[in-house]
DNA sequence: CAGGATCCTTTACGATACTG
DNA sequence: CAGTATCGTAAAGGATCCTG
């Protein structure tokens, strides 16, 4: 008797689909990989750093995306008591664990344009 | 004297944020993944196939991504002269290339999974 | 079988202005 | 400084029906 796909018979090609949308959709968006990238990077960043690091990110989208990824335990946000306030972000212990993926993702971007390059130069 | 950023001067850091934007906007919306990851695995799937694998796509959607994917090199479309006539899918070598991104955020995910899992153990 | 056409809903995104 | 509120557009996605 064939059964539905459950858990516990769940095809290992599955899990990975699975998984692959689970990260996806973390991090889905045009912004939460350039957020995490320059977090990465330049550990702890205010509000306004982040504004100018991220070319072309307004106010909303960013304010949104990073309460996307504080929710998710990506990022950290300290709220220093200084005159006017201001907060401190940065990448969490866990947030660090993609860099792998931002990496390979970098890796093949830069590799793509360089194949673009190529292509064009050809013509 | 200053010079705005130029490809000749941009800040490593910049050309990283490129080449993710890059690499994001080719796989960009919610099935190219999939998409890939089966081709990926099984190779040469036809249109039915590629339905059937991919849980919850619709054909609008799975004819539109795999143009996409096509106009980018990362698939091949091969037209088969059968009665009613078929199309087989396949991986192309450059396609192929995604293989460490795709199992880099796979590999994310199951541990995100896992994660999940433990926090909510603990509660 | 493979997909295009159509219609519709929802989400993403962006600009601007405003507040503690 | 660090956002929120509001408004508006555009793109993404989905359901269904249709065709060579």
């Amino acid at each position: 008797m064939k059964k539905k796909s459950v858990i516990n018979d769940t095809p290992v090609c599955q899990i990975r689909m699975q998984a692959i949308s689970d990260t996806m959709s973390i991090l889905s968006g045009k912004w939460k990989f350039h957020i995490i990238g320059t977090l990465i990077e330049g550990n702890k960043l205010g509000f306004m750093d982040l504004l100018r690091e991220i070319d072309g990110i307004g106010t909303k989208m960013l304010s949104k995306e990073l309460q996307d990824l504080e929710m998710n335990q990506l990022v950290n946000r300290k709220v220093m008591d200084t005159k006017p306030i201001t907060v401190e972000y940065s990448i969490t212990e866990y947030g660090a664990t993609l860099a792998p993926v931002i990496n390979e993702i970098a890796k093949w971007g830069i590799e793509y344009r360089k194949s673009i390059f190529e292509a064009d130069g050809e013509q």
